[in-house]
DNA sequence: CATGAATGAGAGTTCATTCAT
DNA sequence: GATGAATGAACTCTCATTCAT
């Protein structure tokens, strides 16, 4: 997650060096973490609270008590600590996920994975708007290459456990991939209906068509897996 | 055009004007229509060009060969004018859909109307945001409430080939219902994902699976239309 | 009250002109004086409801039933609307005191005179505004000297009958000049306290303050006519 | 300054701060009051000079040697600008007051107060101006509630030593708060005809009508305390 | 590392006024 | 006389960012 201005590891010789220096870098690093943190927090508590046109760097940095000069030393531009947030809520994506019951038949696993993900962003809704507005536009050079890459990795390991249980429904790898990625679209296309309130135009409820597409997508699944 | 709210009627004369002042005012309103128009163009090209955050009012004039002030002669606000630039989108939207194939089964109908909303926004992302961009956010006030109605309305207008499509192949109208909400809401999935370049993340591409989406939905349709 | 593009008699040779064309002339500047009432009508509408910053030229003509520019025909700016509102309004001001109770002793005559100047302003504040706004600064080169004088006059008639009353009670005219010029002062300062909200402040009343004034007023007037 | 709202203690140690760091904090505080002063200068030579409506931020800015942004870090808002500058103006006047003669009998104390009050804005129509624009208008919200009061206060006191002369004239407390109300109504009528040009109408002198009004006030005193 | 100060560009909007038709 | 269109200058205010200290 880490990007630029960031210490890491000072960027020179990792190991050779006094160890009483080391020591003192290491625990600058650790500070510096934190203080990026405490940012962080103040960064997403304000996009949570305002929205992603409301948060200005002054806010964020009232809100983490830094004037906003000082934020600068963490993250060099307001996309970057977008980005951080960006890494940050993918990775509580991922959690939810994780805590999603995990046992059971493929099918229940499949609903309680899914499930977990598309309970996720319809709860925070606000997440998905990150999720929308980093994957998409971002101006001026967009992401880093690395970065963009490591996004793709955790929004891709939030639906891996769809995917395993797509393959232990019994069906081959190139089927669960393109079955995976039509889930996801659909879970994707139901949030935005949810979040912009169309669904309503529709008289209809998000959770209900969900669980209608589950039950289809387990009909067409290979018979021999489906007696769940 | 939207200075003085009425014409005054000059001095008395309640019904028969002298059909000459009425011409020069049709024909005032006509150019004025065409002003507008002629705005509306700089806008949606420039809209195109930087997207919704990009565009500044002064960037419209600009490009309309106007001064700033002037826009407010046909506009009361951005707002306005991307409500106007959404409607006129929705316009196109449904040209398109009704210019998709009419004739033929039910499922053919479905497939080809429900494809040529699919095709509109695919082809035209910026489309997709301004939709996205009115239908959520406008802020406070936004957006009028009929002014609401009548975007909702046309959306809804665009999808409605493929619900009597579906109609036609033997569902009932709350189950049709149900189902074109649901194909709305993959389609929008999907485009999502193209425009957020998410899709090739899981190699796949949008059009074939809008096509699998559709094999599936056939299969689960009231057998005795399926015969197709 | 009349000032600039506004014709009375179209500069020019008043009588010697064809009888027809001149009979033409009579009718379309009376046409005028009556357009120039109604935009002053319309103005003084808006400047009641808004104040004086509110109004703009674009509101005026709305309510006039006129575009912006139409109002240009009759007067030269908006300075040029104020004035004639501001005369407009000391007509109004003399035809309230004119109409105070003419009866009486000196005294009395005195108090419903100078009361109803007192009234007058107290009941239409943005009377005051009016003429706090025009007597004093007035931008770029201020009001015309004749018409300066000529509301100079209007304001000094209305105070008129109250001077005329201290003469009756044993002034001379020097004394009675300086004592209607105090007592217009005291009255002044009394509506800038009220319009102000600052009489509050002090916990006083402005009418009883205005009796007091003439109270006092009296018991230092000639003994021969204070036996009212 | 108005930045950050607090210097979020760093880290730790809560009480015994570095002295150095205090007095760095101590000296930029001193600074930005210096600072916020110079703005406040450039304000009052720009609307002494243009007047109230004829001042714009960015002619502040410009007269400070400021980017108009860069005045926002000082004052939130032109309004705020007004409302420093009207109280210092009253602390002039304040102090004006209280330079005026104290010793003396009631008679000629109430005399040099409330002249002095008087001569301030004899002295300085724009300092008025001020006052009659924030008593005032001040749109919607304008100023906080206790702004207000402060400014009330502050404009009280600068009465008081009037008032306090009265009542060592035998006035009761009652008494002296109605007449140094009438006499503060009296002032400010006298400075308005004044500052409009209207007090030459009448051929006086607004010296010599306070003088007057002063003989006049004396005389209706109680008589224990008339003998001065 | 953090501050405090400031920049500079730009945002949307309003308005009195002008002028060809 | 009136319109409709447009100008042009101005308005207050916001913001991400920079940088000397």
């Amino acid at each position: 997650m880490r990007t630029s201005p960031a210490p890491a590891a000072s960027a020179a010789d990792p190991a050779a060096r006094e160890p009483e220096s080391q020591a003192r870098a290491l625990r600058a690093d650790a500070m510096a973490q934190v203080r990026r943190s405490l940012i962080m927090d103040a960064a997403r508590a304000a996009f949570f609270e305002l929205g992603l046109d409301g948060v200005s760097m002054r806010e964020i940095a009232r809100r983490a008590g830094y004037t906003p000069g000082a934020i600068y030393s963490y993250f060099a531009s307001k996309e970057e600590i977008y980005a951080a947030l960006l890494g940050e809520s993918l990775e509580r994506l991922n959690e939810h996920v994780a805590a999603g019951a995990d046992a059971g038949s493929p099918n229940a696993r499949l609903r309680s994975k899914a499930g977990a993900f598309f309970e996720f962003y319809r709860e925070n809704p606000r997440d998905l708007d990150l999720g929308f507005y980093l994957f998409k536009g971002v101006r001026p050079m967009g992401l880093t290459r690395e970065l963009n890459a490591q996004l793709d990795a955790r929004l891709r390991a939030a639906l891996q456990p769809s995917e395993e249980a797509l393959i232990a429904h019994g069906l081959d790898a190139a089927a669960a991939e393109a079955e995976v990625t039509a889930l996801f679209a659909h879970m994707v296309g139901l949030l935005v209906l949810i979040h912009t309130g169309r669904i309503r135009m529709f008289g209809q409820q998000a959770q209900r068509l969900l669980e209608r597409y589950f039950d289809h997508l387990v009909d067409r699944l290979p018979a021999s897996a489906r007696a769940d």
